[in-house]
Formats: C-alpha cells, structure tokens, sequence
DNA sequence: TGTACATCAGTGAACGCGCGTTCACTGATGTAC
DNA sequence: TGTACATCAGTGAACGCGCGTTCACTGATGTAC
C-alpha cells in the first residue's frame, strides 16, 4: 500500500471514498470529479481510466449503498424472528441507523439529481432492498385476521413511507429540525409502526 | 409591462419566477444567478439590487414556498370540518397537491443545499405550515379515547413523516419509481391515514 | 532465468466553459422648491 | 408648471476560479518465449 508508487493499486476504491467524503461535505451535486482526485493525490485525469465520467462515479455509489442497505434491512429482519412485529420495528431502526451511518450513501441514493433509473443495475438494487420490506409486509399480513387485512404491497409501501419520511424529515441532516423533536427519531418511528400495526391486530396474537 | 424599458418594472418578481423554472428543471442546486438573469432579459449584474447573492434568491422562494404551504394545509384542514378525520385526510392530500403543483417550491423547501435554519424567517416559516399538522392531531387526539389517546405532538409528527415519506418518494421527480405504485399516492395516503387512525379509536366516532 | 514487448494505469498540460461577483458607469424616476 | 438634483435600477466589461474532459505521452507490470 505504498502511496508513492506510479500505480495507485487501488485507485478505484480510493476515489468511491473519496466521493463519500465528499458528499457527506457538499452532498452528492456538490461533489467534483477533479477534487476527489486530488484528495486521493492522483492527477485529474487518472479517473477517466476507472469510471467513464462523473456520473458513472456516483452511480456506483448508489448502487453500493443499495446493496449495504438491503443487507442492513435484512439484518433487521432477520427472517421475522422471533417475531414477526418486532422484527418489522428491527427492520425500521435498521433503516434509520444505516442513514445515520452511511449518510453519503444515503444521499446518493435518494440525493436530488441522480437521472431515477438511468442505470438499470441502479434500479435493480433499489428493488431489492425494497424486496426485504415487501417480504416483512407479507409476513405480517399473513398473521393478520382476514377481515382487516390490506394488500401486503401497500403495508410495505406504507412502512416505507413512514421510515423514509422520518429519515430525511430528521436525519437528512446533521443539526436539521432536530430540535422539534420530543424523542428520538427511533422512537418516533417505533410509535408510528405500533400505531398502524395496532389495526392490523397483531398487536395480541401468538407469535 | 412593457419590456424594453431601462427599468424592468418588477425584477425581482420576475426573478423569482425565472427561479422557479431552472429549480424545475435542474433542481435547487443546478440553478444559476447568471442563467436567471438572462431568461429576464437583463444584465448578469442586475440581480444584485434585489438579492444579496444567490442563496438569498433561493432561500426567499423558500419562504414563499412555506407561506403558500401553510396556506394550502390550511384550506386543506378547513378547521376540522365537516369531521376531523376527513379533513385531516384532505390535509394530506392537500400536501400532495401541492408538491404536485409547485414542484420547484417543494424542492427550495426540502432540497438538498439550504443551510437548514440559518434564516431565522425561513424556519419561522416551516414552524408555520407544520402548526396545521400540530393542530389538526390536536383535534384529533381530543376525539380520542383517553386509554388509546398518544400525545398530540407525536401524532403530527407521525401525519407529517407519512405524508412526506410518499411525496418524496413518490412525486419528488417526475417518473420516478412510479411504476411500482399499484394506486396512486394519494389513495396510498388516505389508506395510511385511515390505518392509522383506526387505532385511534376515531373511526366509529360521532363527528 | 532472461529478455522483448503488449498492456495498462498513470501524467501533465491544455481546452473551453459558465459561474458568482465587483466595479465604475449611466439612464430613468420622482420629489423639493 | 418647470427645473435641479438626489435616488435608484440597470449596464457591460472584467476578474478569478474551478470544473469536466481530451490528448499525446510515459512509467510500471506482467506474460510469452
């Protein structure tokens, strides 16, 4: 790992780095090819031998942030053990922790200009990542009495709904609207999700 | 209106306008002080009389953004009537209209770049617009039985991150990941709502 | 084991661009008398 | 009603900057023989 070496060895990874410190700085517009190359200590033109332009650069952010976040989710999940609403409500603080720990990430994912689907593999990965919610809502409504039961694709999408909105509502930024907060973004969270579950009636059955 | 003035008549509108359509198209950080000038048919340096620099331009089409929010809310809620609970459903679907309608003031509120609070009016102006929320889940709570009833505050926070987590996800850009959507967000909303809520106790409520 | 050579990852200089901002200025407006 | 003048909103040229990208190039690597 000798820096002073004409071949960087690892110049790829050095510069996705590189773009997450960045972006956690600037956010994902605000983030330069040219500068991330300096940052790594490289000429302004190395980069072009690794991603085919700026966008490519952050693109692959992206869809590595996709793919920890769906590990992340499922992690929380954990195949619904032990059981299936305290999974879920694991699987929201996941959600939550990892915006609170990858928040370069995060913003690439979901930052503002990324052109929403450009890159199928980028769109693939958001799916999956999806794909660990729907099958938490499945589970869930399969535990849940006939005749107050929803489509398991809106459950997931309302669960969706809730933990993004609480994320970039309270987490987006660091010292955002914090202040306005009478608990911790978790916690609200948590709440929100013992609220809803409560109608699905699953709050007082066997797990 | 005449447009071949040496004084422009109203530049700082026209601006703000000009302002508007680049936020559309770019989104707030993609927008440029030169570019709007020009749209407005006027020297680069003109801005200058009405905006301190950029940042003010984008943070006074915030807080216009805000005033027209809170104003939508409003109307949306109507003081609760004819019932609470259908007015806080059109409170919400008054918040996706909006988003819907003004996308570029949307996205001077909630996008990417602001200093999150260093403009004391801008944050005076979001506190505004959520007092709709907190009043309307004050309403809401007050029809509430007392052994289900949660503090008032929390509920807000609950409508607000629900509400926001679809308009971002789902109307933030135009086609985005729509196509996964089996309704439209609005009706996704209400049945959030409407989940919700039931745990409440407010469904089977006299108005 | 040694050498020729293809391959590859980097260099560094240069380009064109558009931005934000400043400056001294000038044309128009409107008010005091 | 007319005129002098302060005020104000715009001009246009210029600046320094950093960006993304290209180009012909060169130093290092590793493989075939």
């Amino acid at each position: 790992m000798n820096r002073d070496r004409y071949h960087h060895g690892n110049l790829r990874d050095a510069l996705i780095d590189a773009a997450l410190g960045l972006i956690a700085e600037r956010g994902p517009t605000g983030f330069t090819f040219a500068e991330a190359a300096r940052q790594v200590g490289v000429s302004p033109a190395a980069p072009y031998r690794h991603f085919r332009d700026r966008e490519a650069l952050v693109a692959e952010v992206a869809r590595r942030g996709f793919d920890l976040f769906e590990a992340a989710l499922r992690a929380g999940w954990n195949d619904g053990k032990p059981e299936p609403l305290g999974a879920m409500i694991a699987c929201g603080r996941a959600y939550l922790a990892f915006v609170r720990r990858y928040p370069s990430y995060y913003a690439a994912m979901f930052g503002s200009d990324q052109p929403a689907g450009a890159d199928p593999a980028f769109q693939a990965a958001g799916e999956r990542a999806f794909g660990v919610l729907k099958e938490a809502a499945e589970m869930l409504c399969g535990r849940c009495p006939a005749e107050v039961r929803p489509p398991a694709l809106m459950v997931a999408l309302h669960l969706w709904s809730m933990t993004h909105g609480i994320a970039s509502l309270f987490l987006g930024r660091p010292d955002g609207p914090r202040r306005m907060l009478p608990m911790a973004p978790e916690e609200l969270l948590e709440a929100e999700i013992l609220i809803y579950t409560r109608s699905l009636g699953l709050d007082n059955l066997p797990s």
